[in-house]
DNA sequence: AATGGACCTGATCGTTCGATAAGTTTCTAC
DNA sequence: GTAGAAACTTATCGAACGATCAGGTCCATT
């Protein structure tokens, strides 16, 4: 073919850019999805994606920006019409949310686990503009619960492997899980069954014994 | 300088550089590490890597073939002389022996983390290889703990994601934990701390309920 | 003292990477 | 209907990648 007709005024092929970068960056980490493959999937040239983005490393930013900012507005359309409910209920809620949009994203966890995994200057940020606020509204839920006399108090460092640990090992190995146990981890009973066990784990282990 | 004395009979180059290796693998994962770097961080040059192993890959599986005998055998030495001991605490010493050897080798987590959150045949190879056996071992320890009365029994893929969230949540987030908290989560007091309290999290999400 | 092999290096191969420069098409504004 | 900005492409850059090859150095053997 001589050329491809131009497509124009589609303001959403940064839309379409981001969808196929979020999918390669998590599948391959980012040194491993290449901006060719990433363009290829999003059915543009490589060089539009500099034309949209500043480099490849904006470009990951982007990806997570739109990827955090899809979850927090998941998180408020659920828990924005809370009204009257204990502590206690929306710590469920809470880690239950996060299971099952981890199960519905799981990019989400893997772009996390990826990066974490690693030193470089994208983690520094990471850290400090999506998982920082994520982890003191935790903890606060965490302190309002121990002050109400409903949980054992947990120091900061511990509490936070349980917070992030509880939510996060749920899919750490969901790809060995399938293959050693033959559950599908992302099928939606399973997911709520787990979340469900997840949430017991967590209460039961930190309810204050009944005297 | 002209040329560097080639010192010969060296045998413990390939050691020299497999501790390398896993230094920067884990760092960096397998795309972000290059051969030259890893050379350089062994103090050879980088072709010698290729004399030693028959590629990049092939470099790869034997740096994690090495990591989890180191694994193995330190499991070995600790459980092996244990008589006379009853299943729960033997499931307490391993969940706790998982913590203080990822600890001490921050980097099976590093490398196991990175590698299972992407699709790779370097994926399929680690399952098979390390990670089913340790699994089975597991599931095996928490059959015999369930038929023997003291624990309730949990469906397979449940128990696999508790056993292997248990031990490995702990560390999936640590260089965060270290940022957020301030504690240093590879503090033998710390590591000690948790691994007790993981393992009491476990045993009382799982401990039948007196009647 | 000569030889063969194990160990290691310098030079360089072809490929792929991220980025850019220059050109083309399409829509909008007047 | 023409000018110009916006959207997108083709062509290509230099750098870095993994791999290979032709040698060079040292030691063990004889």
């Amino acid at each position: 073919m001589p050329a491809l007709a131009p497509r124009q005024v589609s303001v959403d092929t940064r839309r379409t850019i981001l969808d196929a970068a979020l999918e390669l960056f998590s599948e391959r980490s980012f040194d491993g999805a290449s901006t060719r493959a990433i363009a290829e999937l999003a059915g543009v040239t490589q060089p539009l994606l500099n034309y949209h983005f500043a480099g490849k490393e904006e470009l990951w930013r982007a990806t997570v920006d739109d990827l955090f900012e899809r979850f927090r507005s998941s998180m408020q359309a659920r828990f924005s019409g809370l009204r009257g409910v204990d502590d206690v209920t929306i710590a469920k809620l809470m880690v239950r949310h996060f299971v099952e949009f981890s199960a519905a994203n799981p990019q989400l966890h893997r772009i996390l686990m990826q990066e974490s995994k690693r030193a470089s200057s994208r983690l520094d940020w990471l850290v400090e503009t999506h998982v920082r606020p994520l982890y003191e509204n935790a903890i606060a839920m965490f302190d309002r619960l121990a002050t109400s006399g409903d949980l054992a108090p947990i120091p900061p460092a511990h509490l936070y492997y349980l917070v992030t640990g509880a939510g996060a090992s749920v899919f750490v190995m969901a790809p060995e899980c399938q293959r050693l146990t033959g559950v599908d981890p992302f099928a939606p009973e399973f997911v709520a069954a787990h979340a469900d066990l997840v949430v017991d784990l967590l209460i039961r282990a930190t309810t204050k014994e009944s005297p």
